[in-house]
Parts: structure tokens; C-alpha cells; sequence
DNA sequence: AGTGTAGGTCTTGAT
DNA sequence: GACCTACACT
């Protein structure tokens, strides 16, 4: 037990967080402890609440990792709990390694005692080594990436003689996927949607597939919980010895888990009772998550002291199966629990504040939180129109230079996209002006060809059963060792139920092989074997280089003239000297296979570019937020595939990038875009009249002069800004606004929203032929529950093959082609076009 | 066995 | 328009 008797052992982490929370909380901070010198009244309760399940309402820029931290430090330093007491869970390494590391500030060395902090993953996967036997698993169990779970569903659709053309494996994979993020075991899948994949078959191969990943001694990520949860569910004393080891339990980003993280979480999170009412409460978890929870809900057990921290307005990641309804199902899943909200923001200034709370006021599903800052209102938020992307990527590239001209740090600016393939524009716009950027986010180190073929080598070594990993690299080098010896290799495997490796072995005693593929094989096997051999007496890292120069790998890339080999064999060199940091191979192969670390390291100033939703946790002074159009923000595929709940969650992204602002938010939006190839016209996006105009500024893009040199468009640019412009002073959008604020949005009479009655007092005043449309394409059959839910595709179009046509920017022309909404159009002088026909007119 | 080309796709992406 | 995959060709 820790008792602190020397306040010195832990230490106050000094904080950029201004002193907050009034006389009476700093008088109440100088008595307690140094470490809550500095929290605010409601971090202070979250952190000292120890008894009984809390939850922490943490919005943007609350405070959230330090609460978590200093809880820690609080139950250990009140002697409440052991570090090895405490289970810690995050969803990104990322995530663990900062809380680890500010543990570390306040704790000094006391975190090496912490082997419970960690992603669910990784404390999944350590639980279930301990247990491997139970599922079937030898300790040394292989962990599947997706492109190892994906070759080995395609193998059994070719076995089962599916058509992987009409059933592909990737989508085997992400219904799988699926069901086992949502807890479900193969006999538990619903029958009916068992049933989408390949005429009723889909049950039938997640069943063999887990029978495969138990003879390849592997498992894939899901099964890293599902096991879990299944090995507690049958050995009540097992899950009965995590109970009691847990005496606290600690939850990051509770927002983003899914059922079977929440199954797991409730499993550990009941006082260990010997009657073990635990197991018998906790049966089938239905395919519903609502049911599940029903299923263990406040019933038997009494929940400990279980502390989830999150914040329902910064769920973004349902498409990958986390359940925002467990964050808003939290006090009846722990009855009694107590729910603190942090709301007082330390990061961004009172317009951008604003802006996002009254953006994300238009989601009905939340628990509902005010962010407030006691920062000045700083400048508004902007919102600027330009021609198309290129033109928007040359203002926002223009509007850095003048950042930096001012002395401000590249770091402290970041360009924020809805989709990936809008960094390329940015990306050559920077490479023109010779400014430094970096891509956060982008191919994974671990998932490069190189690095995939090296670890492949390294597990045939440690796990000779992972198939997966043999037929990897054993024609890698080429070894003359093609699909043939391999199949062949596949037939002798089956036949004796012996992994290929073994079966390599038999088959070269034979002569069954033409003498050059035998010769080549015989020495596979021997190197392995005296790999193996060396494993015993020579260092890992040591090993690895080993293999990879006598394997030949190395070799083959020193050999390859193409210009990314050299960065290849670095990755290389890399991966070794990452080996150093663990004890042995299966330690590292353990960490790699659920890491996915890159950091390049390289500190320099640059701006940096990423997705929304890889920017969440970040913070940056000046966040431009370009692409606001319908169809890519919100997106058109998750507004068509998830309806509202789409809608609701692109809000939430909309939100999660204002708020990374700590001083300018930029959003801009450009109205014409290539999207797959074609230039399309496109409307600004619903989020921006969704915007407080009281904190938003519309603005023509800084430094007009650069629009001089373009030439040919600036009339019409000009007729979009003042269309755009006038969007905020019409009578109709003041009157929307004043209903949405008191209302909240719906009013009666089947109106959607104020948007319809924008539109129309906005598209007769415009002489614009692409605002007359912007107006029609916004009404019509466009509303769930009386909401507007944007469609673009689909429709028929009202034209027929040779309409004579006129669009704004082309001119005329004839209609040559129709594909749905999209025109194929041969202009009289801009040459054939693809449009959407909304965008022109009969003539 | 290795290369060339046609066809299909084209959010977001931790573990 | 670009990239990946799968098949066919040599």
C-alpha cells in the first residue's frame, strides 16, 4: 500500500489552464493535496469521487486527460489502491502512452507499476494469454490484422465455392467484424442477418473462420474482448479474481465503445460476489444493444467504483460500431451513479465557442452540455466562398503566409478535411509555395509491404502454425515457389491437418516437387529451422537482422531501383531498432501486432493536414476547416446509408473540428469540386446556416488581388458571395434562427426546419441559375421525420438524349449521355462535360 | 513467372 | 483522375 507520507512524491503538473473556480476552490486546493491545486470545482469532484460509478461529462477542451490522471494519482496517493489495482482503459496507444506520460510527471517511476493501463485491446489480449487454453489458443497466439483476416476469408470462400466477385471478403470481414463488436458469437448472430452474405452462408463461414483462427493459433481484434468475454461468462472464478483484483476501474472516450467493450466493462465492474449471480445475469447479449443492456442491468450486482469519462457530442466513430447510446444509457446501466459535467472550457475563445454549441444544439440525441470560457470573445469564426477547390486551396495557403508573416508557428495551424482526398490539393498548393506540411495520419508504418513481410518472417519463427505469415513470404524473395508449389503445399496441409510449414518439411522428402521448387523449399525450411535454434541464444534484435539479410529480404530491396526502396530499407532499420524496447520477440510481435505507431519524430515546424476525425484530441491555435459542401460535409454516403443518425454524427465531426481552434477557426467552402474525376457544382453546406451568425463573419477570401490572375470566373464568384452573404441578413434565415432558438428547430405544419423558408425567400432574388436549383434540390421528398436529410442521387433525370441545354459556366450544348442525375453533355465550346442536371436548363 | 491491361472503386479508420 | 485488383498474355 502507498501512502503518501511525502507530499513531495507527488507533484502539482503545471498547467497552461488559468487558476479557475473562485476564492473559496483555491482556499479548498492550498489545504488538500498539491496535485488538485489548480482543478476547478467539478474536476476537483470528479477526481475525488471514488466511491460508486461516476460518470464525467467532458466536453471539448474540459480537462479530460488531467481528471484522469489526477483521479489516479488521488486513489493511489489516499492509499485506496496498488498500481496493480487499478484498470485503466483508453481505445488508442496513443491515448495510454499520454496518460502514461503525465502520470509519470505527477507519479515519477510509480507507473512502471501500472500493467493495467492500456488500450482495451492490449489489456484484452494480456488477459487473454493468461487464459489462451480456455479458448483454445496456445500463449503465443498470433494477432490478425484486417489484410491477414481478409485473405483467410477469401480462402474459405473458395473452399465453400463462393463467388468472391458477388461476395467479397472484405465485406465477409466487416460483417464479421460487426457481430463481434457487438459481442456476438457465431450461434448468436441473428439468423436473418447471418443471412446477407452469400444466400445464408454468412453464419456458416464466421463459424469456420473461428474454427481456422483456432488452428492457426491466431486471433483477430475482435476476439481479443469477445474471448474475454466469453472465458468470464464460463469460468465465474476467473472473471471472479479480475473482479477482485479491479478495485478501480477507469474509462477514456467512453463514448466511443461499442457493445462488446461495454459487455467487457460490465463483466469486470460488479463487486466480485461469491454467489455468483454475475454469470447467470449475464447471458446471451442480444444483437441489440438496448436489449443487451437490459439483459445486465441494475439487477443483481452492485457496479464499483467505475469511473467513464467522455463526451456524447464528440461521438464520431458509429460507423465503426461504437454505440453512443451506451454514454446515454450510463445512469440506468449504474444505478445511482453520479454524472459530473465539465463545461468550462480552457481551449478556444467565446466565438468559437458559440459557434460550435449552437451547431451541435441542432442534435436532438445528447445529454446536453454548455461549454463556457472565461477567455474574451476573440475573432469570429469565418466563413469563406471560393470558385472551386483549387482557388480554396490557394486562399487558405495564402492565409497561412500571412500567419506566418505575423510569427506565428506552423505548428500551431491545422487544416482539417472531411475526406483524405482532399489533402492532395492542399498538398501540391504547399509543395508549390515551399511551405512545410505534414500528413498526420496517413499509411500506417505497420501496414507497409515491407514491414508486413518482415514481421511475417519473425512470427513463421515464433508461431510456426501461422500459415497466414508462411504463405506471405515464402516466394518473398522470389524463390520460384509459386501458386503452384503452394497450392500444392495448401492439399498436403489439409489432407494431414499439419500447417504448411510442416507440410513444406514432409513434401520436400518427397518428389513431388520439380527438383528446382524442392531444392528452394528444402532451404526454407532449414533456415527457419536453425532461425528457431538461434532464437534461443542470440538477442532478438540481433535475430531479426539475421533473417532479414539471410533471407535474402534486404537484398531484394538494396537491389530494387524503384524511388521508394531506399525509404523501404529504412523502415526496415527502423523496425529493428524498435525491437530494442522489448525484453523478446513474442513481447514485440505482442505490442506491433495492436500498435501502430509511426511517429517519424521529425520535430520541425510544419503545418500539419488530417482528417476530422483523426483530429480529435488535438489542439491547434488557427484550424481551417475547408470542403463545407453538401455531399462531402455532411457526406452524402452517411447521410444515404444512416439517415439522421448520420446526419447527427457529421454534426458531432462539425463540432470536433470547431473546437480544436484555440484562437481562428476557418471554414470555407468552394462551389464547384472534382469528385471522382468530374468537376460537379455543389452547395454550401447545411452546417453553415446552422452557424450563430451573431459569432460568424462571412468573408471574401484574404489578399483579393490573387483572385486578379484567374481570371475569367470573378463575376460569378462574386454573385455566389453576395448570394451567400445575403443567406445571413434575409428575413427568412433571421426568422429561421429565432425559431430554432425557441424551438428547437421544429415547428409544426410539416416546415422542415428554417431551411426550406430560406430557401425560398433566397432563390427569387437570385438571377443564378444554380440558386434556383439550390432551392428545388432542397425541397421535395427530402425529409425524414420532418427533417431535411439532403438527397442528390437517384432521382431520374428530366432530360432525354439530345436536349438542347444551357449551364451557367459552360454555355450551350446537346445532352449525349444520361446517368441518373449526371448528364453527359457536349458543349458548343467547352467540349463534353459530365454535369448533374440540375445545373442546367432547357434552352 | 512475371508483366501488361481492363475493370471497378473511390469516407472516416483504432485495435 | 488515380489507384488497386484480377485476369490474360507472353
Amino acid at each position: 500500500m502507498i501512502r503518501m507520507t511525502e507530499p513531495s512524491k507527488i507533484t502539482s503538473v503545471p498547467d497552461h489552464q488559468p487558476a479557475a473556480g473562485g476564492i473559496a476552490a483555491r482556499a479548498r486546493a492550498s489545504v488538500g493535496p498539491k496535485y488538485l491545486t489548480g482543478l476547478n470545482p467539478e474536476q476537483r469532484e470528479a477526481v475525488e469521487t471514488l466511491d460508486g460509478p461516476v460518470l464525467v461529462l467532458a466536453g471539448a477542451g474540459t480537462g479530460k486527460t488531467r481528471v484522469l490522471t489526477t483521479r489516479i494519482a488521488h486513489i493511489l496517493s489516499q492509499g485506496r489502491a496498488r498500481p496493480a489495482e487499478i484498470l485503466s482503459v483508453t481505445f488508442t496507444n496513443k491515448a495510454a502512452r499520454e496518460m502514461k506520460h503525465r502520470l509519470g510527471q505527477m507519479l515519477g517511476h510509480a507507473v512502471e507499476g501500472m500493467p493495467w493501463l492500456g488500450t482495451f485491446h492490449s489489456i484484452g489480449g494480456r488477459i487473454l494469454r493468461f487464459h489462451a487454453e480456455l479458448a483454445q489458443l496456445k500463449s503465443n497466439f498470433t494477432v490478425l490484422d484486417v489484410d491477414d483476416q481478409v485473405r483467410l476469408l477469401k480462402q474459405l470462400l473458395q473452399a465453400e465455392n463462393i463467388d468472391d466477385k458477388r461476395w467479397p471478403a472484405r465485406m465477409l470481414a466487416g460483417l464479421i467484424d460487426g457481430w463481434k463488436n457487438r459481442g456476438l458469437m457465431p450461434s448468436q448472430v441473428p439468423a436473418g442477418e447471418a443471412a446477407v452474405f452469400a444466400n445464408g452462408k454468412g453464419g456458416k463461414l464466421y463459424a469456420s473462420y473461428q474454427e481456422r483462427l483456432k488452428i492457426l493459433n491466431a486471433a483477430d481484434f475482435g476476439d481479443l474482448l469477445l474471448e474475454n468475454i466469453r472465458i468470464f461468462r464460463e469460468h465465474p472464478d476467473i472473471l471472479r479474481q479480475y473482479q477482485q483484483r479491479f478495485k478501480f476501474i477507469l474509462v477514456d472516450e467512453y463514448q466511443d465503445t461499442n457493445v462488446a467493450q461495454y459487455l467487457w466493462l460490465r463483466l469486470l465492474s460488479q463487486a466480485p460476489s461469491p454467489a455468483a449471480a454475475a454469470p447467470g445475469a449475464i447471458d446471451d447479449p442480444s444483437s441489440d444493444a438496448a436489449a443487451a443492456a437490459q439483459a445486465l442491468a441494475p439487477a443483481a450486482a452492485r457496479p464499483k467504483n467505475i469511473c467513464c469519462v467522455g463526451d456524447d457530442d464528440q461521438s464520431i466513430y458509429g460507423w465503426r460500431g461504437a454505440e453512443v447510446d451506451n454514454i446515454l444509457r450510463f445512469d440506468h446501466d449504474f444505478p445511482g451513479a453520479k454524472v459530473i459535467r465539465l463545461e468550462r472550457n480552457y481551449r478556444s475563445t467565446g466565438h468559437i465557442l458559440a459557434a460550435a454549441s449552437h451547431l451541435i444544439a441542432h442534435n436532438e440525441g445528447r445529454l446536453g452540455k454548455t461549454l463556457r470560457t472565461e477567455d474574451h470573445d476573440g475573432e469570429k469564426v469565418t466563413v469563406t466562398g471560393s470558385w472551386d477547390s483549387e482557388e480554396e486551396a490557394r486562399g487558405i495557403g495564402e492565409e497561412i503566409e500571412q500567419i506566418q508573416r505575423k510569427g506565428e508557428k506552423l505548428n500551431e495551424i491545422a487544416i482539417l478535411v472531411r475526406a483524405s482526398y482532399q489533402m492532395r490539393e492542399f498538398e501540391d498548393r504547399f509543395v508549390t509555395l515551399g511551405l512545410p506540411y505534414r500528413v498526420i495520419g496517413g499509411p500506417r508504418f505497420y501496414e507497409r509491404a515491407e514491414i508486413r513481410d518482415a514481421l511475417a518472417y519473425l512470427r513463421v519463427i515464433n508461431s510456426p502454425a501461422d500459415d497466414l505469415a508462411f504463405e506471405r513470404i515464402v516466394n518473398v524473395p522470389k524463390r520460384g515457389l509459386g501458386d503452384a508449389t503452394v497450392q500444392m503445399l495448401h492439399d498436403h496441409a489439409r489432407k494431414r491437418r499439419i500447417p504448411l510449414f510442416e507440410a513444406a518439411r514432409a513434401v520436400v522428402e518427397t518428389d513431388e516437387l520439380k527438383p528446382k521448387a524442392r531444392g528452394s523449399l528444402r532451404e526454407v525450411v532449414a533456415q527457419f529451422d536453425r532461425w528457431r535454434a538461434q532464437r534461443e541464444v542470440t538477442a532478438h534484435t540481433d535475430l531479426a537482422q539475421i533473417v532479414l539479410d539471410e533471407s535474402g529480404y534486404t537484398e531484394m530491396w538494396q537491389k530494387d531501383r524503384s524511388a521508394d526502396a531506399a525509404g523501404r530499407l529504412e523502415n526496415l532499420k527502423e523496425l529493428v531498432r524498435s525491437m530494442e524496447e522489448f525484453e523478446n520477440l513474442q513481447g514485440f510481435l505482442e505490442h506491433i501486432s495492436l500498435v501502430m505507431d509511426r511517429d517519424g519524430g521529425a520535430e520541425d515546424d510544419a503545418v500539419s493536414l488530417m482528417t476530422l476525425h483523426s483530429a480529435k484530441g488535438l489542439e491547434f491555435d488557427n484550424v481551417f476547416l475547408p470542403g463545407w459542401e453538401e455531399g462531402l460535409f455532411p457526406s452524402q454516403r452517411t447521410l444515404d446509408e444512416q439517415g439522421r443518425a448520420g446526419l447527427e454524427e457529421e454534426r458531432r465531426l462539425g463540432h470536433v473540428g470547431i473546437t480544436r481552434a484555440r484562437r481562428r477557426a476557418m471554414i470555407y467552402f468552394a462551389t464547384n469540386r472534382r469528385i471522382h474525376g468530374t468537376w460537379s457544382t455543389t452547395i454550401p453546406s447545411r452546417f453553415l446556416d446552422e452557424l450563430p451568425a451573431a459569432n460568424v463573419e462571412i468573408t471574401e477570401s484574404k489578399g483579393g488581388s490573387a483572385w486578379g490572375g484567374t481570371g475569367g470566373y470573378g463575376a460569378s464568384r462574386f454573385d455566389d458571395m453576395e448570394a451567400f452573404g445575403s443567406s445571413y441578413s434575409t428575413p427568412g434565415w433571421q426568422r429561421a434562427q429565432a425559431n430554432r432558438n425557441r424551438g428547437g428547430g421544429r415547428s409544426g405544419g410539416g416546415r422542415s426546419g428554417g431551411f426550406e423558408e430560406e430557401a425560398a425567400t433566397f432563390s427569387p432574388s437570385s438571377s443564378d441559375p444554380d440558386f434556383g436549383s439550390f432551392s428545388s434540390r432542397r425541397r421535395g421528398p427530402l425529409t425524414i421525420e420532418g427533417e431535411l436529410v439532403a438527397k442528390s442521387t437517384g432521382t431520374t433525370s428530366e432530360f432525354a438524349l439530345d436536349d438542347r441545354v444551357f449551364h451557367q459556366k459552360f454555355g450551350y450544348g446537346r445532352v449525349t449521355k444520361i446517368d441518373g442525375n449526371k448528364l453527359t453533355i457536349a458543349f458548343d465550346k467547352a467540349g463534353e462535360k459530365k454535369v448533374v442536371d440540375s445545373f442546367v436548363q432547357r434552352a
